[in-house]
RNA sequence: GGGCGUUUAGCUCAGCUGGUUUAGAGCAUCUGCCUUACAAGCAGAGGGUCAUAGGUUCGAUCCCUAUAACGCCCA
C-alpha cells in the first residue's frame, strides 16, 4: 500500500523533504569535466531584507532552469549568495542605533560597524532560509555576501586595477545628494515624481537703467546662489540687453545676461536665473562660460554662509519661503503660477533630490562600455524579451560617467591613502606604510565607500575566487542565464556586462530572462510601503510551496507583469491535489499488477492515442523551457494531466483494470505507470516537492527525482491514426453528454442510443470503441446502424463522420430539440455560406497557396455534409 | 519632450512572428451530480463585431499608419 494520505497536505513533507535533499547534498556542484557546465548566480537580495513575491517569482524560475539542466545531464550550478546593501543596511542599523538613543556619529565609524556586521549576522540568514522554503535548489556551500573577505579583497583588486588603468577619477562634480543620507547617489538612484509645483516670476533690476527682466523659476531659493540669466540668442525680445548686467535682488550683486541656445524661449518669460552649483543644466552653462559656482547649500540641505545672514542654516525650502517673503517686500515678485514639474526624488531617502557640488570619485564609462554594446549586436548575449535591447543600447550610447563614492561606512572602503605632509595620493590593495613619495608615515584612507554596484557587478566571477582564476572559475564562467528584474538593466545587468569584458575579456552570461513585475490586483507595484506585498511564507504555509510555485510560473508571460493575489494560488493547489489523487489512483489500482516495459505488453487504440499525446507535450514542455515560455509550459502540462490523462485516459483505463484480462491490466500498469513517472518528470522543475513524493511510491523508482532524466521525445509513440481516432470517440462521447445534459436527463441513468459511422473503415475501430462510449456517455444499448433509422422520441446529435440519435422516452423535449438543430443549422449556413465565398473568388484560388484551399474545400464539404445531417433531421426524414 | 509596452469573455490572461481560430484557459455565472482518485471534484451550458479608424493582402486578433486610454523607462 502506498504511503500517499488520502487528502493533499504540503505542509506534511515539504521541509522532510527539503532536509533530505540537503543532507544528501543533491544540490552541491563540483567541478566535473565529463559533463557540460549549467551555471546560475542569484541576483543577490539585499542582506537585510525579506523575501517578496519578486524573489518567488524570480528564483522559482531560476530553480525550474536549473533543476530542468540537472535532469538533462549537466552538472547544474545554481550559486546563492547576498548584497551588503550599503545605504538600505545602514539605514537600518542607523534607526535602530538612533531609537536606543545612539548617534551613530559620536560612536564613530569603528564601532557603528560592529553594530553593522552584528545586524548582518541576525537578519542576515533570514532570506536564505525563506529561499530554502520555496525549494531553491542552490549549491548553500558556495554562499556569498559581498562583503565576506574574500569577495572585499575583489572589489578593492577591480578598484585599483581600474584607478590603474586610468578609469577611475576624483572629481569636484555635481552630483545627486540625498540630504537624509547625506550620501551622493548614483543618476539610477533617483526617481521622478510629478509635483504640483509654482512658477514663481521674479523681476532682476537691469543695471544702470529702471527696466527689470523678468525671470520665471521654480526653486526661488536658489537665487542666493544665480550668478548669471541667460536668453536664447534667437529671442529677439532681449537682444538689447544681452552683454548688460542684472543686480541679483537681495544679494545685492551684479550678475551678467547671457545668451544660449539652451534657453527654451517658450519657458516663463524666455529668461532663466543660472544657478551653476545646483542644477545639471545650469552647472554646463556655468562651466561653458566660465561663471562663478557658488555652493549655497550644507550637506543637510539647510543653506551655508554663502547666503546673506538672515538666511543661513535655513532648511532649504524655510529658505524659499523667505526668499518668495522678501522678493514681495521688494515689490519684485510678479507673479506665482500653478506648475506641475517632474522633481527628482531619492529612492534613500524618499525627498527631492538636490544636485550638489561635492568631491567625488567617478568611474570612466565610456570605454568600457563598447565590448558590452558590441556583445549584444553580436548576440553573444542575448536579452528575453528582445525589446530591453533597445533600453540597454540607449543607455550605454549616452553612457555618463558613474559616481561611484558614498558618503557612507558601510560598505567597501575606498582603497585610497592620502599623504597629508606631501599632498600624495595612491591606491593600494594592501595599506602602504609610508608614503610612497615622501616616506611620511601618517597616511590616512579615504573615508568614503564604495557604491554598493560597484560590488555586484563583479558577482558572476567574484563568487569564486578572482582574482585567482582557479578551476572553477574556468569551468564555471562564463554562466548561462541570468535571471533579473528589468529595473535593474543599468544598475546591474549592464555593468555585469562591462566587468566581464574587463576582467575576463569574456561575457558573465550569455542570456539574460527579465521576469515581469508583480502588482497587486489593482495593479500597483508590490511595495513594503503600501503593504500590498502578501508575505510568501503565509502563501506557502496555507497553498503549499508548489501551488505557489506553480501559480506565480503560470501567470508570468515572458515579459509581461505578473497580477497576483493570494487566492489565485487555488489554482497551483487545485492542480497539485489533482496530481495526488491520480496518483493515489494509479497506486491503489497498479499495485497488485507487475509493471511491465511498454514494449512487452500490447497496445491498444487509447493506449497509442495518450503515449501520443504525452511525447508531444515532452517536445512542447522542452521547446518552452528551452524558449523561456515558463508559463506556456506549466500550462500545457496542466492541460495534459488534467484534460487528457485525467479525464479521458484515466476513464478509459477503467474498464480494463476494473474488468479486464490479466494481459489487459498489465498494459494499463505499463501505460499509466509510464506516463506517471516521465509526467512527474516533467512537473519536477515546477513543483519539485510534490513531484519526489509521488515519485517515492512508484515500482521501480530511482533514489530520487532529482537527477532522474528529463523525458525525451520517442518517435515510435507518435501515433496519428489513433490520435483521430479517438477524437471521434471523444467527439461521440462529448455529443451523447450533451444530449444528456440539454435534455436534463440524471447521470444515474442510463440510455440507449444508435449510431452511423459514415467511414466503413472506421466502424471497427467503433467496435473497439464501443464500450468506452457506453461507458463514459452512460449508454446501456448502443446499436451501430449502417444507415439512418429514425423513430420517434429521438434525440439528435452530428459530428464530423457519424450520426448519434439518443432514444428516451418521455424525456426528450421535442420541441427544444428542434430549436437546437435548428440553431445548429443557421450557424452551419452561416459558416458555409461564407466558406463558398472564399472559394468562388478568383483572387483567392489563383494567389492562396494550393494546401490551404484544398483545407477550404474539404472544410466545405464536411460542412456541407453535416448541414445535409440536420437538415435531414429536422425535416423527420 | 523622446522611447518602450499594453488594450482579446464579467475578472485575470494565452493565442510563440497572417489561412480548420465566426478565437482558447482559469476564476466567476447558470444547470445537473456526494459516479469508491479527486466537491481543492465530475458532466454540461451561456458569455467576445479580438480598443477605434484607415491601410497592405486573395485573406488580418496577428503586419503597417494614425487616434484614444492605461502603464513603464529616459530626458
Amino acid at each position: 500500500m502506498n504511503e500517499l494520505s488520502n487528502s493533499y497536505n504540503p505542509g506534511d513533507f515539504e521541509d522532510k523533504i527539503y532536509q533530505s535533499w540537503i543532507e544528501k547534498g543533491y544540490f552541491k556542484s563540483k567541478v566535473n569535466p565529463a559533463k557540460n557546465p549549467y551555471t546560475i548566480v542569484i541576483p543577490p537580495p539585499n542582506v537585510t531584507g525579506v523575501l517578496t513575491m519578486g524573489h518567488i517569482l524570480n528564483n522559482t524560475i531560476q530553480d525550474i532552469l536549473i533543476r530542468y539542466h540537472r535532469m538533462n545531464g549537466f552538472e547544474a550550478c545554481w550559486i546563492p549568495g547576498t548584497d551588503h546593501a550599503s545605504i538600505a543596511t545602514e539605514a537600518k542599523v542607523a534607526k535602530y542605533l538612533s531609537d536606543k538613543g545612539i548617534d551613530k556619529f559620536k560612536i564613530g565609524r569603528d564601532k557603528f560597524l560592529e553594530y553593522a556586521w552584528e545586524w548582518k549576522e541576525k537578519y542576515g540568514g533570514i532570506i536564505i532560509n525563506q529561499l530554502k522554503k520555496l525549494g531553491a535548489s542552490c549549491d548553500w556551500d558556495r554562499e556569498r555576501f559581498t562583503m565576506d573577505d574574500g569577495y572585499y579583497k575583489a572589489v578593492i583588486h577591480a578598484f585599483v586595477d581600474l584607478y590603474k588603468k586610468g578609469y577611475i577619477y576624483r572629481g569636484y562634480r555635481l552630483v545627486n545628494w540625498c540630504p537624509v543620507s547625506k550620501s551622493a547617489i548614483s543618476d539610477e538612484e533617483v526617481y521622478y515624481r510629478e509635483v504640483e509645483g509654482k512658477l514663481y516670476y521674479f523681476k532682476y533690476p537691469i543695471k544702470g537703467t529702471k527696466e527689470f527682466l523678468e525671470i520665471a523659476t521654480t526653486r526661488p531659493e536658489t537665487m542666493l546662489g544665480d550668478t548669471a540669466v541667460a536668453v536664447n540668442p534667437k529671442d529677439k525680445r532681449y537682444k538689447k540687453v544681452v552683454g548688460k548686467k542684472v543686480i541679483l535682488p537681495i544679494v545685492e550683486k551684479e550678475i551678467p545676461i547671457i545668451e544660449d541656445d539652451y534657453v527654451d524661449v517658450e519657458f516663463g518669460t524666455g529668461v532663466v536665473k543660472i544657478t551653476p552649483a545646483h542644477d545639471p543644466n545650469d552647472y554646463i552653462i556655468g562651466n561653458k562660460y566660465n561663471l562663478e559656482f557658488i555652493n549655497i547649500l550644507n550637506e543637510d540641505a539647510t543653506l551655508n554662509n554663502n547666503v546673506p545672514e538672515e538666511y543661513r542654516g535655513l532648511d532649504r525650502f524655510e529658505a524659499r519661503e523667505a526668499v518668495i517673503e522678501k522678493m514681495k517686500e521688494l515689490k519684485l515678485l510678479s507673479k506665482i503660477e500653478n506648475y506641475t514639474h517632474k522633481v527628482g526624488y531619492s529612492e534613500r531617502g524618499h525627498v527631492p533630490i538636490e544636485p550638489y557640488l561635492s568631491e567625488q570619485w567617478f568611474m570612466k564609462m565610456e570605454e568600457l562600455a563598447k565590448p558590452a554594446v558590441e556583445a549584444l549586436k553580436d548576440n553573444k548575449v542575448k536579452f528575453y524579451p528582445e525589446r530591453w535591447t533597445k533600453t540597454y543600447f540607449h543607455w550605454m550610447e549616452n553612457i555618463k560617467d558613474w559616481c561611484i563614492s558614498r558618503q557612507l561606512w558601510w560598505g567597501h572602503r575606498i582603497p585610497v591613502y592620502y599623504c597629508d605632509e606631501c599632498g600624495y595620493y595612491n591606491a593600494y590593495e594592501e595599506a602602504p606604510e609610508k608614503c610612497e613619495r615622501c616616506g611620511d608615515h601618517h597616511l590616512r584612507q579615504d573615508t568614503d565607500v564604495l557604491d554598493t554596484w560597484s560590488s555586484s557587478w563583479l558577482w558572476p566571477f567574484a563568487v569564486h575566487n578572482w582574482p585567482e582564476i582557479d578551476k572553477d572559475l574556468k569551468y564555471y564562467y562564463p554562466t548561462n542565464t541570468l535571471v533579473t528584474a528589468p529595473d535593474i538593466i543599468f544598475f546591474w545587468v549592464a555593468r555585469m556586462i562591462m566587468a566581464g569584458f574587463e576582467f575576463l575579456s569574456d561575457i558573465p552570461f550569455s542570456r539574460v530572462y527579465f521576469t515581469g513585475i508583480v502588482r497587486d490586483s489593482m495593479g500597483r507595484k508590490m511595495s513594503k510601503s503600501l503593504g500590498n506585498s502578501p508575505d510568501p511564507l503565509d502563501v506557502i504555509a496555507e497553498y503549499g510551496a508548489d501551488a505557489l510555485r506553480y501559480t506565480i510560473t503560470r501567470l508570468a508571460p515572458l515579459g509581461n507583469d505578473i497580477p497576483y493575489s493570494n487566492e489565485k494560488c487555488e489554482l497551483g493547489r487545485n492542480f497539485a491535489n489533482k496530481i495526488w489523487n491520480v496518483a493515489r489512483f494509479i497506486f491503489q489500482n497498479t499495485a497488485e499488477t507487475p509493471r511491465k516495459n511498454l514494449s512487452e505488453v500490447e497496445l491498444d487504440d487509447f493506449d497509442k492515442w495518450i503515449l501520443s499525446k504525452y511525447n508531444k507535450t515532452i517536445e512542447k514542455l522542452r521547446a518552452d523551457i528551452e524558449n523561456f515560455h515558463f508559463n506556456e509550459a506549466a500550462s500545457a502540462l496542466y492541460d495534459f494531466i488534467w484534460s487528457e490523462f485525467c479525464d479521458w485516459y484515466i476513464e478509459i483505463s477503467k474498464i480494463n483494470l476494473y474488468q479486464g484480462s490479466d494481459p489487459e491490466k498489465e498494459t494499463k500498469v505499463a501505460v499509466l505507470l509510464h506516463i506517471l513517472e516521465g509526467t512527474l518528470k516533467m512537473l519536477h522543475p515546477f513543483m519539485p516537492f510534490l513531484t519526489e513524493k509521488i515519485y517515492q511510491e512508484i515500482q521501480g523508482h530511482e533514489e530520487t527525482i532529482v537527477f532522474s532524466a528529463f523525458p525525451v521525445k520517442d518517435g515510435k509513440f507518435i501515433f496519428k491514426k489513433e490520435e483521430k481516432n479517438t477524437e471521434l470517440i471523444q467527439n461521440i462521447i462529448y455529443t451523447v453528454r450533451n444530449i444528456r445534459g440539454e435534455n436534463k436527463i440524471p447521470p444515474h441513468l442510463a440510455v440507449c442510443a444508435s449510431i452511423v459511422i459514415e467511414d466503413k473503415n472506421e466502424s471497427a475501430l467503433i467496435e473497439k470503441g464501443l464500450t468506452v462510449i457506453k461507458k463514459l456517455g452512460k449508454i446501456e444499448k448502443l446499436e451501430v446502424l449502417t444507415e439512418t433509422k429514425k423513430t420517434e422520441m429521438e434525440a439528435f446529435g452530428a459530428g464530423r463522420g457519424f450520426e448519434l440519435y439518443v432514444s428516451l422516452e418521455g424525456i426528450v423535449d421535442k420541441e427544444k430539440e428542434k430549436e437546437k438543430i435548428q440553431k445548429e443549422v443557421e450557424r452551419l449556413s452561416g459558416s458555409r455560406e461564407a466558406l463558398k465565398k472564399k472559394l468562388s473568388n478568383k483572387s483567392f484560388i489563383e494567389k492562396a497557396p494550393k494546401e490551404i484551399i484544398e483545407k477550404e474545400q474539404s472544410r466545405l464539404s464536411y460542412l456541407e455534409s453535416e448541414l445535409e445531417k440536420n437538415k435531414k433531421n429536422l425535416k423527420g426524414e
